[in-house]
RNA sequence: GCUCGGUUCGUCUAGUGGCCUAGGACACCGCCCUCUCACGGCGGGAACAGGGGUUCGACUCCCCUACCGGGUACCA
């Protein structure tokens, strides 16, 4: 095999997991990073769990963060069908391959029974493995029974003595004593394969040569050696991934309600920013970067660089991450993102420049627009007035209702409502009364806003407002500040 | 239980026997900037799981222990 060749097996479940999606962003990374070829694969055989539109999603979301798959079952290619469940006639006559060199076996014991001993054992500590005993079954027994229509199921004839090695990319050669390895089904009762099965020959067949696959699985690559060995296929490499985690002891998952990558895309990140992410989280590329774009993604990526342990998910680099990504964002673009949430808090008219300007540094995940600018649109009347003390600004409530008094007969009669004007006329305000700019400007602003934090500061807030607005909300505070004073 | 694997700041990680007084990033704290909050700039605290070896010298190699995870299905 001197080509690369890699595969994305998803199941169609209906969202993107992001550790699902990690796990095929490294698959694609690795291809394209050694040249090869990246696969998709969608594994359908729960098809108890149909979802309408599942498969789609898989396109659309892998479309979206730009991982472009050379085959599949949209794009075609030579080794197909791509989707699982049009596949389910090849795997038999395989496992018939395997009865017929000694490597399988068919075995007619129960599923009932076998539960029965496993529960026995298990109730007495030991660990169940299947006896073999239908490998030594007669063979006009089996004639028998087969003929009698009894059902039965294949199972991989595994070596009792010895030991089986393989070599992960990652983790290194690992063995294992053949006496651990259980007679494992291959093919179910129902003529269905198994999982693993499934995958060794369709691997096989597509001529995957790195089966990146998530560790969960690392245990049953002894029992795929045998089965490559047996077909006398050549085998692959392993490349086992480690999964993300939710905390110290638990997977990220479906549960955690922020575990798909649609939810993300939901709350205003960007899809640039989870890729980086997620790339970095138990990868890394040697050096000190951080920033990547896909395709840098591309150039860097070595398995060398994956992590043998577990990474915990940290929703805030991520953000600082997406922050990052916005601040890069040009004005349109990030009008764009923000527009559904300056419509969401009621702002939609207001001045997009402006708004962009304020908003663009302080915004890391658009969702926090709203909150952020709940006061423009409606703001609490009967602000506390201690708002308007602040020591830094040096101002109380008598100085802001002096302040209020000298500036709104000069906003009245301010003639053109502009950044520019408003910038002139405040500071040169300030300025004449020989006021530090704070002095002046904190008490505007709160008049305006009634909080204490705002993204902007007075003079941004007052455009964003309007002339009618602002002066009567500063009227409404100086009227408050006389009658406060009594 | 058995078995395989993992373990560096709170988190993601660099580190492959001397370059380590253990580096970077996020988070946190402080200062500067400043009309608030941010942005930005500067600075700070913060880790080799524990114990034995091996070696002139261990974060790096070996063994043991602890902890965490995987596997132990006619699930994937």
């Amino acid at each position: 095999m001197t080509q690369v060749r890699t595969r994305f097996a998803p199941s169609p479940t209906g969202y993107m997991h992001i550790g699902n999606l990690r796990s095929g962003l490294y698959a694609y990374l690795f291809a394209k990073s050694q040249g090869g070829k990246f696969l998709l694969r969608i594994e359908d055989t729960d098809q108890e769990r149909f979802i309408d539109g599942a498969t789609e999603l898989i396109y659309r979301t892998l479309k979206d963060v730009g991982m472009s798959w050379d085959e599949g079952p949209d794009v075609g290619g030579d080794y197909g069908p791509y989707v699982q469940s049009e596949r389910k006639a090849m795997y038999l006559p395989y496992a018939q391959m395997l009865i017929k060199s000694g490597h399988a076996y068919r075995c007619f014991c129960t599923k009932e029974e076998l539960d029965e001993r496993r529960a026995a054992a298990q109730a007495k500590g030991e660990t169940f493995k299947y006896d073999k005993h239908c490998l030594h079954m007669d063979e006009s027994e089996q004639r028998e029974y087969m003929a009698q229509g009894r059902p039965y199921v294949i199972r991989q004839n595994v070596p009792t003595e010895g030991t089986t090695s393989f070599t992960d990319l990652i983790f290194g050669t690992i063995t294992v004593n053949n006496s651990e390895l259980d007679d494992n089904v291959l093919i179910k009762a129902d003529g269905m394969p198994t999982y693993n099965f499934a995958n060794v020959v369709d691997d096989h067949l597509m001529e995957i040569s790195h089966v990146m696959r998530g560790m969960e699985y690392l245990a049953s690559a002894p029992k795929y050696n045998l089965l490559y060995e047996a077909f006398g296929w050549e085998i692959p490499q392993y490349i086992h991934m480690t999964p993300i985690m939710r905390d110290a002891q638990h997977k990220l998952s479906k549960r955690d309600g922020d575990a798909s990558y649609e939810d993300f895309i939901n709350k205003g990140y960007l899809k640039e920013a989870i890729v980086n992410y997620i790339a970095l989280l138990g990868w890394n590329p040697g050096d000190e970067r951080e920033r990547f774009t896909l395709s840098e993604l591309c150039e860097a990526f070595s398995v060398q660089g994956m992590s043998k342990s577990p990474a915990i998910f940290d929703p805030a680099k991520l953000t600082w991450l997406n922050a990052q990504y916005i601040r890069e964002l040009d004005a349109q673009e990030f009008t764009a993102h923000a527009a559904p949430y300056y419509k969401q808090a009621g702002i939609a008219h207001m001045n997009s420049d402006v708004l962009c300007r304020i908003l663009q540094p302080r915004v890391e995940v658009f969702c926090q627009i709203p909150d952020m600018v709940d006061f423009l649109a409606s703001y609490d009347e009967e602000f506390d007035l201690e708002l308007f003390t602040n020591k830094k600004s040096k101002t109380d409530a008598d100085v802001s209702r002096g302040v209020l008094e000298l500036v709104l007969p000069k906003l009245r009669e301010l003639p053109e409502w502009t950044e520019d004007a408003l910038h002139a006329l405040l500071m040169g305000t300030a300025q004449a009364q020989d006021m530090k700019n704070g002095t002046l400007l904190w008490p505007v602003r709160i008049a305006m806003a009634g909080k204490a934090v705002t993204p902007g500061g007075a003079i941004e807030i007052a455009v964003l407002l309007g002339r009618k607005e602002t002066l009567s909300r500063m009227e409404a505070a100086l009227c408050r500040l006389k009658a406060g004073k009594g």
